[in-house]
DNA sequence: GCATATCACGCAATCGATTGCGCGCAAGAC
DNA sequence: GTCTTGCGCGCAATCGATTGCGTGATATGC
């Protein structure tokens, strides 16, 4: 009775376990010792050029791929760094680590990602691993610090740890690259109140977040600045939700009476108002300007297209990852950063229309 | 001159490698040997309930932490995914990422993400480590797959990979979770048709991919059906890109007719196209209907709400890791599924006006 | 009371790469 | 011809966890 050759124990591990060469196997190749395929392929110096090439050939020849966990187990290093990310489905995150997915790979380090909104124990336990040598380093992009970690920077410990995408107080020990949120937010207040609105709201995000409360610092900056009154009706308590911008827009509906202009915490959230706004007929920004924060790709085919702030991913990414390699390796040592963000004025911010009432 | 104490040698890796305590260390504080430690936090039967307590204690003070790499290289397995994605800008990518990182970690692994769009070496290199025990498992997202991977599952391997969120040919021998791509185009086309749209064209994305053969050979299937011609100038070469759709709509606009409506290869250039004809003029849905697919976030708020397929991230990601872990760890086999997709019909599909000039 | 069975645990090898130390050999100095 | 110098390379320990095998102690059988 015909039957396949190995299909008498595990199979799959079979195939899959036609292991690839140690280094041992290349040192019989090439035959020297196991030390010298190490030194030859690590570059050392004290490798004659003849044996140096010898052994390379092997290893080409027989397709030779290092093993990772073993050499991290003796150099304990990994060359593997943690994002910890909140939230993937938000493009500015993906988009964020798309570009430090990037940055890492031409430092030669890999990443390991952790979401740090859906459970809470995943991304402590993935941090711990810093003490264990799984990992070299951990980016945050949140205000979110796993507690082990904070506890210890907090009692002096300097931790490979850069926090990048968020605001970090001044103070707190956590490196940064981030950029100026009070003064972007400022930013698109001036821009609103350069195109002559008055009466500027602000669609706050929740104020458990730090830079919820640096955005609307802007804002209060800029209106203090023009000697605008802030008025109370002027902060909305929202969100950075789609849902928390509509929710928002329904209320001002039903009030009755809208700002000449909003500046929405984030993107999102203004896509969310200004959709039920026009649903009930606001137009934008003939009856009400509207400004976000982020730069979303879909912000310039919204309609009508956002006037944001652009947040320098690319260079957050790239100056964060950096900056963390350093930390890792020792060396020169960078400092914090403040990475310069830019306003991108779209339709949904002009003038508004001649016939709306001013104050 | 007071200098810092500890500022002679490498005093960065002196706090980091403040080493967390090892399996040895936990033996010692509990006077038993490291194998009992190790059988005792494995929860192996030949420990007696006092030492494993005792065990289990004297780890719990001293916070220890399993070394990852020790336990790979010891195990020849890893627990973690590699996970190749084209594109994290692309929201589709980004939120099914999202929804694998959850499934993953509830199956006690972890995931490595790896780009395929930008540099061409990187996805190898660590598709490579599939054979060194480095990880145990790859998740294609993607039409691409790694040469050495593709060449020994053709020469008949059975290795740990699945393809999700892409359509995989039948006999590639690639396990598979995706939709029926052909039925959910077809599908869009269908409600399109029963909205009284006649003539109905097609953006297409790149015909190098299979998705996108796919997705216009079910508009082929649902006009035909309906006994509706097809019309060499009904299928719009385009791509997946808003730039690719607004370059449609441009050429739609010169070419100075439209069709009754457009079936779009997805909804990031149904946007593109949509922002471009209504940039002239052009009112959606009362002079041309638009559909997509994907359903992305934004496609809800967009003006008009886009009509779409929603794809199953959340089950595709869910169904695609357990049907990787099972590969892995052999047990029961899983085979190939699709999941069902749903059609989500909003008012950019609607019936268009009546005036507009029907054959 | 002695032999065997059973239970709980330790010894030591192992996974694969790295590296301090030292050995052998050849060239150069005298 | 002997001694020194130094280059090229191998030996063996190491990183931390796992596991087959074996051992000592206790319990059970007769």
């Amino acid at each position: 009775m015909p039957r396949k050759p190995q299909d008498e124990n595990t199979p799959s591990k079979e195939s899959v376990r036609a292991r690839s060469p140690t280094m041992a196997d290349i040192a019989r190749l090439a035959g020297v010792s196991a030390s010298t395929v190490s030194r030859s392929l690590a570059g050392l110096p004290e490798i004659s050029e003849e044996t140096r090439i010898r052994v390379e050939r092997a290893a080409q020849e027989a397709g030779y791929k290092i093993n990772r966990h073993a050499r991290s187990l003796r150099l304990q290093r990994s060359a593997i760094l943690l994002v910890l990310i909140p939230d993937l489905a938000n493009q500015n995150y993906s988009d964020l680590l798309m570009n430090i997915d990037r940055a890492a790979f031409e430092l030669g380090y890999g990443i390991m990602i952790g979401h740090t909104n859906v459970d809470l124990e995943r991304p402590d336990r993935l941090a711990d691993e810093l003490f264990t040598g799984g990992i070299d380093g951990i980016l945050l992009t949140s205000g979110y610090c796993p507690a082990r970690i904070r506890s210890r920077i907090e009692n002096g410990s300097r931790l490979p740890v850069v926090r990048t995408m968020s605001p970090t107080e001044a103070g707190s020990g956590i490196a940064s690259v981030q950029i100026d949120e009070v003064e972007a937010a400022a930013d698109v207040v001036r821009h609103l109140i350069a195109n002559g609105h008055r009466r500027i709201a602000h669609l706050a995000g929740p104020m458990t977040e730090l830079v919820s409360q640096l955005r609307r610092d802007g804002w209060r900056r800029a209106l203090a600045e023009a000697g605008l009154p802030e008025g109370q009706d002027l902060l909305l308590p929202g969100g950075f939700h789609l849902e928390d911008g509509k929710a928002v827009a329904r209320r001002l509906i039903a009030a009755g009476t809208l700002p000449d202009a909003i500046f929405c915490g984030n993107d999102e959230s203004a896509f969310g108002l200004m959709t039920e706004l026009k649903r009930s007929g606001v137009r934008i920004p003939n009856d009400i300007a509207v400004a976000g924060f982020d730069d979303l790709t879909f912000s310039q085919v919204f309609d009508p297209p956002l006037t944001t702030v652009r947040l320098p991913r690319r260079e957050m990414a790239e100056a964060s990852v950096l900056y963390l390699k350093q930390m890792i390796e020792g060396g020169a040592s960078l400092e914090d950063q403040i990475v310069p963000h830019e306003l991108i004025i779209r339709e949904s911010s002009g003038p508004g229309s001649p016939h709306r009432d001013r104050s």
